[in-house]
DNA sequence: CAGTATCCCTTTTGATACTG
DNA sequence: CAGTATCAAAAGGGATACTG
């Protein structure tokens, strides 16, 4: 539970011949950890899904679809420390927690929206590059085996 | 090695009051899966720092620092796989191999470019988001304790 | 309902050694 | 150089039980 510990410090270097190029470059420790938490399956789910209304946390729940309670619940806690996303109890007798995004989440949503989209219309590329891929691989690897009988 | 065999595929369900939502919605298999892939640490960085010249292995192991030889190349081979990158080998004695962005490629550069500037335009306010939400921590178990010491 | 705490298994990853 | 193979360590994540 206890975070602020980053088990790989091997990417803080100093920067050396960077500046170089394009934009990426300085990919410092605060962008990386960043990007980390980010290009998480359940956290970007989570903003892509938590989409400009409140959702309580049996509907997320139910909407993420394959997550478990202990992973949405960690996931959220990590979207709510990074202020991506506000929780409110409502002190009632059966518990209620809403969730929705922050400003900040919500500039972020619109990005990863983008990226959701992109997947979307280029599943059937991607599938096909995959089938194409692993065609191109059995072919070789028969080939291989022909070679390795003579 | 050897891949599509998927482990969860408690995602995989029917379609049932999906279309109401506004678009992520029938969150089906192969866009998560998809999702699952890019939203990857190092895919991410891969393609972010592919950046329409082509790098040899070696040169993107360095630049990437912090990846592992068998990380990058497990990367880099999916994301050949996917049809994002293309690998070229060229048979010289020192081996050489280019890696570079095909169109695919380089249409999901551009998404992902958008997510890399917007974590850096805002990595000042996820940090200062953090400090906040750790102090408030730390308060409330401070306040915690008050309550069971009497 | 909305968690928290624990146990435990699986997947991921890094280190190391070896090869064309 | 650019990998592959193997193994051990570590992180991720599920199942279950319990609580305010």
């Amino acid at each position: 539970m206890e975070d602020g510990t980053y088990k790989a410090l091997g990417y803080c270097k100093g920067t050396d011949d960077d500046e170089a190029r394009q934009w990426d470059v300085r990919a410092d420790c605060d962008v990386r950890h960043i990007l980390d938490r980010i290009a998480d399956k359940w956290s970007l789910l989570v903003i892509a899904l938590l989409d400009r209304r409140t959702m309580r946390f049996s509907e997320l729940r139910r909407t993420v679809d394959g997550v478990s309670q202990r992973m949405l619940t960690v996931t959220l806690r990590q979207l709510e420390r990074d202020g991506l996303v506000s929780r409110t109890v409502y002190p009632v007798v059966p518990p209620r927690v809403d969730y929705e995004l922050t400003e900040l989440g919500m500039s972020l949503h619109e990005v990863i929206k983008s990226l959701v989209i992109w997947t979307e219309e280029h599943q059937q590329a991607i599938s096909a590059a995959r089938s194409t891929y692993d065609q191109r691989i059995a072919e070789e690897e028969r080939q291989q085996l022909q070679v390795m009988v003579r």
